[in-house]
DNA sequence: CAATTATTTGGAATGTGTCTAATTTGTTTT
DNA sequence: AAAACAAATTAGACACATTCCAAATAATTG
């Protein structure tokens, strides 16, 4: 799917299809994430949102944001202690963070190689995998 | 070194080693971090240190916490959206994080081969890789 | 000892994120 | 369509980790 492709009516499908009732909020939430392709946190979002006028509350923005991760429509990166960053893109995944901007940079799985991970004690699984690249400018 | 050789004596020196100024209180946060060899966050260090007698003020646990950590003497793990935790192990390694507890285990990063991290951008150097396997009790 | 510097401290302030009870919106029933 | 019911949104209070600040203490220097 091409970037152009994130319409306002293509969120209304995506959210069905995550089964999330669309509403104005919610379609307007997925299509800042999702039009930007980018890992925006919760004040960013809400600041797309409210570019023009004000329509949508804090709480709103992060229920929303809550729902949509809980449904797997959307994923959360752990990389500042300060706030978390929503990530539109569900495939396997991972990042470089650029510690002096704090921007974040999707790395394919598929080029990537890990092995030689310990076996996991009995009665626990793997519920995913992060591999951060921490990056900044040559000092 | 052993974890009977944590010492407060030891952790004198090692503050030195570091550039640190020794100090009642800069010595117990020490000995707390290095005698528990645990991933521990700010509050849990500051009720260990005030067990007995309160001692320590919550100022200091994070100042301190802080410059233990740029000058390299322990390391933050950013795994948690609500709290950092701090590593007395600064040798390169990584993570099992278990998010029904919160607990974090040490890999052994010798164990792990990690490759096909793409290129990094002209002007970046990479400043640590952090892998986290999250995992959880079986449902 | 006096002066200076380093460290610690209580408490206020900041910033994310959650909670709650009231309101609005949307849907179903009669 | 009006009433009843359910779902979603809202403002603002609240919680909590962390930082900031200016005053008090402690340690060092001359
Ligand atoms: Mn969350
Ligand atoms: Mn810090
Ligand atoms: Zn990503
Ligand atoms: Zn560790």
């Amino acid at each position: 799917m091409k970037a152009c492709d994130y319409t306002r009516d293509n969120m209304t499908d995506l959210l069905r299809q995550h089964g999330i009732n669309p509403t104005h909020q919610r379609i307007e939430i997925a299509y800042a994430l999702f039009s930007h392709q980018e890992h925006l946190c919760a004040d960013q979002v809400m600041a797309i949102v409210n570019a023009k006028h004000s329509e949508t509350s804090k709480a709103t923005v992060y229920n929303t944001l809550n729902l949509f991760q809980e449904k797997g429509m959307i994923r959360e990166v752990i990389v500042d202690p300060s706030k978390v960053f929503y990530d539109p893109n569900t495939h396997p995944h991972h990042h470089f963070y650029n510690i002096a901007t704090g921007e974040l940079t999707d790395i394919d799985v598929d080029d990537i190689g890990l092995t030689g991970l310990p076996q996991l004690p009995p009665g626990m699984v793997t519920e995913g995998v992060d591999i951060i690249v921490r990056v900044r400018p040559t000092a």
